[in-house]
DNA sequence: GATGATGACTGATACGGTTCAATGAATCGG
DNA sequence: CCGATTCATTGAACCGTATCAGTCATCATC
C-alpha cells in the first residue's frame, strides 16, 4: 500500500551514466559540468521526475530555506497584510514561509518558536505578545536570526520594524479633541500588550498637553477582537448619558468595528451620539457600518521590511560578515473618515 | 562570527556516559530504557540545550510531521477561518502548518506545491484555483496525500472538503426573488473558478425555476476582492435607472462589501436602490456598512474536517491500512440581514 | 548449576544529499 | 615533446538521527 517509489540521485546518477557528486554538481554549481554531460543529466532527472529531498540537503547544510512566523492573531487582517508583505518578499528569495498562530497564548507562542528551532529554520519573524526576549536569545545562540515584528526593539540584541504606537495613539487623541470631545474613552487590552500601551499612552498624553477640562475613560478587554467591541459598546453604552464619553478611541480596527456593531446594537448613533477612531486602517475598516477613522500603518511594509532585514542578517550571517541590528520604526498616519466627522448641530 | 555550537545527540550521550542509541531511546521508546539512565540522560539534554534536529530525523523516518496549505487568497478572511480550523486540529496532533498564498496564480500554485513536494511534507491541504489534478497525482505517488479544500471533489482519487455551492447559490437567487425582486445581477470572477461557476449557475436555476419575468445580469471580475466589487459597483451604478438591477448576487462577501463601498459612493441607496447579498458570511459581514445579508459557510469546520481527513490519510499510509477517499460535502445557510430587507414602500 | 528468558544497552548501518581532495584527460606554452 | 595548467568527473566522508541485530548481565526455573 506503500509504494515508497522514492528515486533519489542516486538512481538519477545511475541512469545518467555518472556519479552522484556530477549529479549535485549540474543543480548547484552547472557551470563545472560539462554540457553534453548537464544534458543527460537533466534528461534523466525528468525521466525519473526526482525531487530532491530538502531534508537531506538541510542536514548537509546545516541550515534552511524555510523561515518561521509567529504572530498573535491570525484573524486579524493586520497580520495576514504583513504577512503577506513578509512572503511577498520571501517568495522572491527562494525561502518558504511558515506561519504561526499563537492566538495570544503564550504557551502556543513558545510551542511554536520550539517547532522552529527543531526544524532550524532559516530565521524567524517574530510578533511577540509579551516584551520577554529570553527564548529568542536561545535561537539566536543556536544559530537562528530573529527579527521582532509590530514592536520596535525594546532590545537592541535583534533588529526591529514597527511603528511609534506612542505617536499614533497621540494622533488619535488629538484628532479626538479637535473635533471638540471632552469626555473621552480608550478601549482595548490586555495592556500586556505594549501596543495596547503606547497607544493608551499617547492618547494620555495628547489629552494632558491640550490641558483644560477633559476626561478620559480607560475600557480594559481580554482580547482584541471584534467580539471584544461589542460587549465593551454594552459597557459603555449602558452608563448615564451625562457620563458617557463622546468620543473613543479603540486599540485597533478590530475591536473598534466591534464597537460600531454594539453601540448600533444599543441604539446610539455613530458619530452623533459617539465617535469612534480605531487603528491599523485594515481594509474594512473603509467598509464599516460608518466608515471608521482609523491610524494607519504600513502592514505590508513592515512585512516586507521585516522580511528584508531577517534575509539580510541570515546572509550576514552565512558569509561570516558582520552584522548591526537595525530598528525600523515608521510613522502612523491619522485617516480620519465619518465616523469621527464633526456633529451637525444644524441638525433641523 | 558562526558560533555553530550546534550540540548533537552524540554530546548528549557522551556527557550522558552511553550511547546514541540509548539517547534515541530515551525519546522514542522511554520504557525501554532503565529509570536511571533515563534521568542521567534527561539532565544532560538540559544541560547542553539540545533540541533534535528534525531534518535529521526526518531523512530517516522519510516522512515529516509538517503539513503544507495552499490557499488561493489569504487576505480573504474566508481562507485565515479555515487556516484556523485546520490549524487548530493539526497543532493537537502535534503537526505544524505552512501556509502559501497562491494569490489565484498559476505559477504560484505550482512552485508552492514544488516546495512542499521538496520538503516532503506529511500531507497537503489544497485549496486549489481550478481543476486540474495532474500536479496532485505525482504528490501522492511520492505518497504525500492531499487533501482538496473548498471544492468538492470532482475526482474520486483524493479526499475533498467543501460546501455545495450549487445549492448555496440557488438559496441566494432565491432569497432575492422571495423579496420581490426581478431585476438580478451576479457579480464574481474569473470563471475558472469553479466556485464562481457554482454559485452562479445556482442562481440561474433559480431563476429558471421561479419562471416568470425575471432578468439575469452577469458581470464579471478579474478576482474576487474588494476593490473588484467597488469597480463593479462602478458599472451597475452608471446603468439608466430603468435597466439597473434592483438585487445583487456577490459570488463572496469581499466583492459585496466592495460593491456596497461602491454603490454608496455612487449614491444608490442599500437596500433601497439596490440590495445585496454575499457568500462566505466572514466575520466582517456582519459589521458592514449596511449589516450584509450572506450564504454561510462553515469556515472552521472545512477545516477542520479537511484536516482530520488528511490526517487518517495520513495514518492509513503509515500503518499500511487500506484508506477510502471521502467527499465531504457541507451544506451553506441562508443569513439574511439588511442589505437584503424588502423595501419599505410606507417611507412617508 | 546449567538453561533460557528477560531487560538494558551498544554499535553499526542507512537515510539522501553536499563538498572537497584526488584523479585522469585534454590543452597549452615554450 | 614535455611539464604545467585547466577542465570534467569521481569517490568517500560527513550531516544527526532511527533502528535493529547483537552483547552482556541478571534472574527465574527446573
Amino acid at each position: 500500500m506503500t509504494p515508497k517509489n522514492s528515486v533519489s540521485m542516486r538512481d538519477v546518477a545511475t541512469l545518467a551514466q555518472v556519479s552522484v557528486g556530477t549529479v549535485s554538481n549540474v543543480l548547484n554549481s552547472p557551470d563545472r559540468v560539462a554540457e553534453a554531460t548537464r544534458q543527460r543529466v537533466q534528461a534523466a532527472i525528468e525521466k525519473l521526475g526526482w525531487v530532491p529531498n530538502e531534508s537531506a540537503r538541510q542536514l548537509r547544510a546545516g541550515r534552511s530555506r524555510s523561515i518561521g512566523m509567529v504572530v498573535m492573531d491570525i484573524a486579524n487582517p493586520f497580520f495576514t497584510d504583513v504577512a503577506r508583505g513578509a512572503e511577498e518578499l520571501l517568495y522572491g528569495e527562494q525561502y518558504s514561509v511558515q506561519i504561526g498562530n499563537s492566538d495570544q497564548d503564550p504557551g502556543r507562542e513558545i510551542t511554536l518558536l520550539d517547532r522552529f528551532e527543531q526544524q532550524r529554520v532559516g530565521g524567524v519573524l517574530f510578533a511577540p505578545i509579551d516584551d520577554s526576549v529570553e527564548r529568542l536569545v536561545r535561537l539566536r545562540q543556536r544559530g537562528i536570526p530573529v527579527v521582532i515584528v509590530d514592536r520596535v526593539g525594546s532590545s537592541v540584541d535583534f533588529c526591529s520594524v514597527g511603528v511609534d504606537d506612542l505617536a499614533g495613539g497621540r494622533l488619535a487623541g488629538q484628532h479626538l479633541l479637535d473635533q471638540g470631545h471632552h469626555r473621552l474613552a480608550f478601549v482595548g487590552g490586555p495592556s500586556s500588550l505594549a501596543q495596547v500601551r503606547d497607544r493608551r499612552r499617547g492618547m494620555e498624553l495628547a489629552v494632558e498637553q491640550a490641558g483644560g477640562d477633559v476626561s478620559l475613560l480607560a475600557v480594559s478587554t481580554p482580547t482584541l477582537s471584534l467580539e471584544a467591541g461589542v460587549s465593551s459598546a454594552g459597557e459603555i453604552a449602558a452608563l448615564p448619558t451625562g457620563e458617557r464619553p463622546t468620543a473613543v478611541f479603540a486599540a485597533n480596527d478590530l475591536v473598534a468595528i466591534g464597537l460600531l456593531q454594539g453601540f448600533v446594537t444599543a441604539g446610539l448613533r455613530v458619530p452623533d451620539d459617539v465617535a469612534i477612531i480605531g487603528y491599523d486602517d485594515i481594509a474594512f475598516a473603509a467598509a464599516a457600518a460608518v466608515p471608521l477613522s482609523s491610524v494607519r500603518q504600513p502592514r505590508e511594509d513592515i512585512g516586507r521590511k521585516s522580511a528584508e532585514l531577517l534575509v539580510r542578517e541570515i546572509e550576514a550571517a552565512d558569509s561570516g560578515a558582520p552584522h548591526r541590528h537595525e530598528a525600523v520604526r515608521f510613522t502612523p498616519q491619522l485617516i480620519a473618515r465619518r465616523s469621527t466627522q464633526p456633529r451637525k448641530r444644524a441638525k433641523g
